[in-house]
DNA sequence: GTCTATAGTCGGATAGAC
DNA sequence: GTCTATCCGACTATAGAC
């Protein structure tokens, strides 16, 4: 964002949608420019993922991807084009995990029958576990994580997608199985305030991986540390939501 | 760290301490120097805290301090000289409030009688509740805060700075009020993750502030939803560390 | 110590041949 | 759709007068 564009004033800042291509057309030809973009959607994760829209050039998104320099402002029209479409991307991938699993929550609960809070509670800690698996661990779901953590902290046009593409659905289920827990509404205050920090629980392993790396002088997070944590997290929500109110 | 610097290969990365400027002088003198730094650092925490190091531009952080470009080069040798002077003053500021609290934890946790429960949870939380104060509120706050996540995520020179200088000394602290609340040693893996989760309960209302703001329909955090925030979570810890074990 | 002016380099985006 | 060559603005760091 720091070397000012000098051409075609940011009128229409609204970036083309990531599938179509700049113009439609047959299908034989599409099939390069259609390999071109999810190159540069991939790469574009890898670098934004990991140093953020301004620590990336379009020379080196270019040539991590394999593709011309050229490509980039003619598929995506600028590099924050492409940015904005690895958030679409990112979108499709969760929607295929984790939304799913919220989805699934909120169907289980809107049945409105009253449901043992054991139940509650292994909905609550499905919802926990996918987002540990999907968002903060293994090398690649990493780079997923930050690119979505550097969207809290400085939102930019990527951030509605992201917000309205799985935090909003994500969040809606977690404000289900807490308010069902709590006897609560689910757009009470304090359920909002639980979901936070539920959340919270969850994402510092994946903000705060070099610290808990170097706390429990682990070379790096394997199965068998995600299975720690899992039953860690089992023991700490039981507690938490095991008494009454 | 995109633009390469092309002369004087960074050999010597060292980045010069951020008190005694270049050369040792008399005090009159000094004087001018001296506010000419601090004003560039207050401006780094500024800038860099919203916008990470490569989101800042030498002109844009001279202009904010009110000093001349040349200044920088002058008194930290560098752009990413600021940066770190910048994570140094950061430790200073925290060491009047989050490491005092978490030395007064443990000292009271060093001796070496048994307390009740109720007075632990008590140190856990005054321990959470300063942080929530100190890293995560107040507009001039989430600026270190997002500072201090970013390092964490890519960390860079700073990071160690950072660590040392707070999250290892806080992390003990919180380690070591937890492994007496669960009766493990304070270097139990369980209490290590345990550490992660509850600092990840109260770093996501700085991270995910944003999203916060959206899900309860808030303007911004202001003292009453701070104290909420406190009520909710006294209660939360409460819970997971009421029972046994 | 601070300033202006400038060197030297890299940046995003484009033009136009293929 | 892809490529090479290129424009030109903006960057960091420096030189040297004050």
């Amino acid at each position: 964002m720091k070397q000012i564009k000098h051409s075609s004033d940011r009128a229409r800042s609204t970036p083309q949608a990531i599938s179509p291509g700049p113009r439609g057309r047959s299908s034989a030809v599409d099939l390069r420019g259609e390999k071109t973009r999810a190159r540069l959607v991939e790469a574009g994760l890898r670098l934004f993922g990991r140093h953020g829209p301004d620590g990336v050039t379009t020379r080196e998104l270019a040539s991590e991807a394999g593709v011309n320099l050229a490509a980039i402002p003619y598929h995506f029209r600028s590099k924050e084009g492409v940015y904005v479409a690895v958030a679409q991307s990112i979108v499709e991938r969760l929607g295929g995990e984790l939304v799913r699993v919220a989805e699934r929550v909120n169907a289980s609960l809107s049945q409105s029958q009253r449901r043992p809070r054991s139940e509650l509670i292994g909905l609550l800690l499905e919802l926990m576990t996918s987002m540990l698996r999907t968002i903060c661990l293994s090398q690649e779901r990493t780079l997923v994580g930050m690119f979505v953590i550097r969207e809290q902290m400085q939102p930019s046009d990527a951030f509605n997608v992201l917000y309205d593409g799985f935090m909003r659905p994500v969040g809606a289920a977690y404000a289900n199985a807490i308010a069902a827990l709590r006897g609560l509404p689910a757009d009470d205050t304090r359920v909002g305030i639980e979901v936070q920090m539920l959340v919270g629980q969850v994402l510092m392993f994946c903000i705060g991986r070099e610290t808990l790396l170097r706390r429990l002088r682990w070379k790096q997070l394997d199965e068998n540390h995600i299975r720690e944590i899992e039953r860690v997290m089992e023991q700490v929500v039981g507690q938490q939501f095991a008494g009454a109110r």
